[in-house]
DNA sequence: GTTCTAACA
DNA sequence: TGTTAGAA
């Protein structure tokens, strides 16, 4: 199938249908006319990248082991690969230490916070949403 | 009408 | 990633 139709089945944009060819995550065969002809396996492929991706796996590594993903009914189910446990452990590690990082920023925004909120002045800004809106424009008084 | 590449936002 | 220009 073309790459419109790709598309449209999986949900991914044309461009980057091309781009992930770019990254060597599909290898569409090329018609006579140079368009790219898609196998159905390719189309499976597309959801099991989305997934991958969404994992936080960055394309190279998706690139070599997406050939050992099998599709089992709709679900992408990695295999035994080389690498493949480590890839996933070292992203999994990853995604931990970030969590860690943003749950200190959160703590250090809710001490700020707390100590803004007690500032008097502050308390008008807030009711009327100003911060949240136009931060220089000023409600013209009724 | 559909796709391609390249390049810019 | 989206969009667009120009060619096939």
């Amino acid at each position: 199938m073309r790459i419109s139709a790709v598309a449209r089945r999986t949900g991914v944009s044309q461009r980057l249908l091309r781009y992930y060819e770019e990254q060597g995550l599909l290898r569409p065969v090329r018609l006579a006319n140079g368009y790219r002809e898609y196998t159905e396996s390719d189309a499976i492929a597309v959801g099991h990248i989305r997934a991958l991706l969404a994992a936080g796996l960055p394309t190279a590594v998706i690139a070599q082991v997406l050939h050992c993903v099998h599709d089992e009914d709709e679900r992408p189910v990695p295999s035994m690969c080389p690498g493949m446990i480590s890839h996933l452990r070292r992203e999994r590690a990853r995604t931990a230490e970030a969590i860690t990082r943003l749950q200190a920023s959160q703590q250090a925004l809710d001490t700020l916070l707390a100590a803004a909120l007690r500032q008097p002045d502050v308390r008008d800004e807030v009711e009327r949403g100003a911060s949240e809106r136009s931060p220089g424009r000023r409600e013209p008084t009724g």
